[in-house]
RNA sequence: UGGCCUAUGGUGUAAUUGGCAACACUACUGAUUUUGGUUCAGUCAUUCCAGGUUCGAGUCCUGGUAGGCCAACCA
């Protein structure tokens, strides 16, 4: 909020080019305007602290407005799931609207401009009218209830709202210019009767308003400014306009829109038929299912909400096609769970390992430092003894020296504890490790000072005792789809390119301490990544999500050998 | 035979509005490190093309090329 060295994005110069106009810092108003058919998503993460992100650098108020015009789609389940969301998000709205609170105030407006002649009852069929609409290369032609009469169509009009017609007989259409170049200006339809119970007003209304009568004049009801949407919109910026031009007075905020380009986002999809596609079909478990690019799927991978704002902020905002590249997120991700993730061991694909000159039946409290980047977050005391797990991966039996883990003969140091050796190992008939046999080096304990322990080794490993581990299910996300634009492909279904491997579930062991851990919360498993506390966590079951690993630079090596 | 929008490293955004193409990520080097993490240092660009104006062009002009959006009683 202090940066003022960060350079402006298109719509902060306009914004700026309107101060040095002359426009009133106090008038500035923003808003964010979901329509509550589902749930939101990256994108709309991006829109919010645009919209969020202005009302904060200029001191201005935000409004959370639901563009709640089709009631055959729209729910109140999701205005409160929109509301979590944003509010998570850490955002704070001025004003809570709904389109629906304008109903009365667009009804008298729109009989306003019948009565200027600007407005008409069409009767046809949708088709017909479609066939009317020409093509962008060829103008349409004029419907044959054009011109019917002002009070004509003051009647038709009321009786349409009273409930006197079926659905489809009759709609509103604005009188423009059927031959516009623009066919939004073909003389749009306003209003439809739908004979459905809207979740706000229920059965007071048969006819709705259409989302290009209803937007720029509800953006002008609240006095809104600045109104921002997606480029798709540009096209209707003209009718926009149209429409604000029959009701606007002089001194009254006149609403800009302006449109920037939707934020893409490398290996997912965000449209909300893919979205419900991936859900309906299995390919996930929910909206909030952690592999979902829903902000609420993002939340509960354990994303924070300083990383999507950062991610946000850092690709910026323009009018050009783009795609982020996720990475971008994990990064930011990463960045922050750094700084305040407590550090824990858990081992997720244990092998047993044996100190053979360890005490049988010993146990000993070692210290562990919470967090290396927050001196603040303390220490704590974790069991060692004579059986532990560590990973898999970590042992080879031989490795050329590039390997920095244990191998036989190799030395290595356990994290927080002593230096081991591997001295011999033991398999089972079809040749699986099942046991690794090292001794320690009793002198070498990690922070005690003396002349073994401060001995350097090329590898530090994690490890929990067996003894006193517990188990959690853990579940390993990875990306949704392998390809980095799924729906990018001609003549190939998005679908075909889900990753098999996207979710992995095991049981890992982990030190101790974790076993009252709290659904949300989050830790750094060392080496491995972050990973939180899923919601479906039982204190006699715990779930632990992976947010994102760690990044692995050795894993690199190995890909290319 | 239309209207509108866009084009800057692998990715996403900048460029005091005509003055040394910058920042972040990725990738790759190297240093540091009791996390192969973190941190630090470094490497990676004929600004879509062709002309033009100018002492000077990513920016202005002309002409191309490529991509996106628009014909729902969805938003």
């Amino acid at each position: 909020m202090t940066e003022k060295e960060k350079p402006l994005n298109f719509i902060e110069h306009i914004v700026e080019e309107d101060l040095l106009q002359g426009f009133p810092k106090s008038q500035l108003r923003f808003r964010f305007p979901p329509e509550p058919n589902g749930y939101l998503h990256i994108g709309h993460a991006s829109s919010i602290c645009l919209n969020f992100g202005l009302g904060i650098r200029y001191e201005a108020p935000v409004n959370l407005r639901f563009d709640d015009t089709n009631p055959i789609k729209e729910e109140q389940e999701f205005v409160d799931a929109i509301k979590e969301d944003v509010t998570w998000l850490g955002f704070t709205w001025d004003q809570e609207c709904f389109a629906s609170d304008y109903f009365q105030k667009l009804y008298d407006w729109a009989v306003k401009l019948i009565k200027e002649g600007k407005a008409y009852v069409d009767s046809q069929p949708s088709e017909e009218i479609a066939k009317q609409k020409g093509t962008p290369t060829e103008a349409g032609v004029n419907s044959p209830y054009r011109d019917r009469t002002v009070g004509e169509n003051l009647e038709l009009f009321k009786k349409m709202k009273d409930g006197d017609f079926p659905e489809g007989s009759h709609v509103l259409r604005a009188k423009i210019d059927m031959a516009s170049p623009n066919m939004l200006l073909r003389d749009p339809v306003m209003y439809r009767i739908l004979h459905r119970a809207h979740h706000r007003t229920n059965t007071d209304w048969c006819i709705y308003p259409l989302y290009d009568w209803t937007h720029g004049e509800s953006d002008y009801i609240e006095q809104v400014s600045h109104s921002l949407c997606t480029l798709e919109f540009a096209p209707h910026r003209e009718l926009y306009d149209w429409f604000l031009d029959q009701v606007v007075t002089p001194e009254n905020i006149r609403p800009k829109q302006r449109e920037f380009a939707r934020r893409n986002l490398s290996h997912t999809v965000v449209s909300k038929r893919k979205l419900l596609q991936l859900v309906e079909q299995g390919f996930v478990q929910g909206w909030d299912d952690p592999r979902m690019p829903t902000i609420s799927g993002l939340r509960r991978k354990g994303c924070t909400p300083a990383a999507l704002r950062n991610f946000a902020d850092t690709i910026g905002i323009a009018k050009r096609e783009n795609v982020v590249d996720v990475a971008l997120l994990d990064f930011h991700m990463r960045e922050d769970l750094n700084k305040m993730a407590p550090r824990v061991m858990a081992v997720l694909d244990p092998v047993k390992l044996t100190i053979t000159n360890y005490e049988e039946g010993k146990e000993e409290w070692l210290q562990a430092e919470n967090n290396p980047e927050d001196p603040e977050a303390g220490f704590r005391e974790i069991p060692f003894s004579r059986e532990l797990f560590i990973e898999r991966d970590d042992f080879r039996e031989s490795a050329n020296r590039k390997f920095f883990r244990l191998k036989l003969g190799g030395e290595v140091r356990l994290k927080n504890a002593y230096i081991i050796k591997a001295e011999e190992v033991r398999k089972d008939p079809d040749g699986n490790i099942i046991e690794i046999l090292c001794t320690y080096d009793p002198k070498s304990k990690s922070g005690s000072g003396t002349p073994e322990s401060l001995r350097k080794v090329k590898g530090t490993l994690h490890w929990v005792s067996s003894g006193h581990a517990i188990d959690a299910e853990v579940r390993l996300y990875d990306r949704l789809f392998s390809d980095a634009t799924p729906d990018q492909h001609q003549g190939r279904n998005f679908t075909e390119f889900i990753n098999p491997d996207s979710l992995k579930v095991v049981t890992g062991k982990l030190e101790p301490g974790l076993a009252g851990a709290e659904p949300g919360s989050r830790y750094q498993f060392q080496r491995l990544g972050y990973f939180c506390v899923d919601r479906e966590s039982k204190p006699n079951h715990l779930v632990f999500n992976r947010t994102v690993t760690l990044r692995d630079t050795w894993s690199k090596l190995e890909d290319k050998a």
